[in-house]
DNA sequence: CAATAAATGAGAATTATTCTCATTTATTAT
DNA sequence: ATAATAAATGAGAATAATTCTCATTTATTG
């Protein structure tokens, strides 16, 4: 299994250390997006401030970590697996909760296909990857 | 026209001052996204930093600043006007230019078609906005 | 044109992130 | 397992971006 932290590390050729052990622990147990500061809250017991940062530096690295930005420019951290699939992101307005979304296998391939075209018409080789987010009211907030 | 900096101000009700006038015809005459901080260099000289940064928050107040972060994580504004049309943008990996992407109109409606499939699934109402980035390699570094 | 409210400039304060360097910990070769 | 070496850590200083404070200036309105 790729869950166990210690694993994760050895295979990607870091040294497994304790501050190392103990962010990727947190981010596994959440297995969803985190803003950077809530994550250091969780850790900050057992990780010291300068060491946190560098080891998100470090996961960032060797691709297992996805760094991105809500809204409202909150600095949000996402752990991505191998095993975890291409998905989006939606926020919320109201709680700014982020959630994953998967779309449909057809939409990504119109999306691709879309790409595809757009390099051509406007000379862009190599479009290399893409990133969708939406923006509403997450079914905590609907009724508000 | 709402190309006048002036009659863009008073438009929304905002007072008519030298700084917001500086800033906003140096987005005007720039008509793309460009960093906070490359901004702030154009305007040092007639705008002191505390107000170039209340600035920018009053266009973003009265809508017509979008603020977005590049994929590394550089914070940059872009002008969006009523004329604007909606628009994504493709930020090249090499050198950093962001260009603005106009995809098809089938491509838009087939995107709120899967967005409004989605919210019925997930049971996420009020799905209000997207944001579709590209990443790749704008024309200049495309052969490099 | 005067009175009032709003905006500005300068720099201090705050916040997130990076850097420095002495100490600790992990890795490896024996 | 252990010693030698290289890498990582902790603590706090340094840096950079942004916000705040408050005395002065400018815009708006009557």
């Amino acid at each position: 299994m790729e869950f166990d932290s210690k694993k994760i590390l050895s295979k990607n050729k870091v040294s497994i250390t304790n501050p190392r052990i103990i962010v990727l622990e947190t981010l596994l147990e959440l297995k969803k997006p985190i803003a950077v500061d809530d994550l250091y809250t969780l850790v900050k017991n057992n990780v010291a401030k300068s060491t946190f940062y560098r080891v998100l530096s470090d996961l960032k690295e060797i691709n297992i970590l996805q760094e991105f930005n809500s809204p409202d420019n909150v600095n949000i951290v996402e752990l991505v697996l191998e095993n975890t699939q291409h998905h989006h992101h939606l926020f919320c307005n109201d709680c700014g909760e982020i959630v994953d979304i998967h779309l449909s296998k057809d939409f990504e391939e119109y999306l691709q296909n879309e790409v595809r075209k757009l390099q051509q018409k406007v000379n862009y080789l190599s479009i290399e990857n893409h990133s969708l987010e939406l923006f509403g009211k997450c079914s905590g907030c609907k009724n508000n």
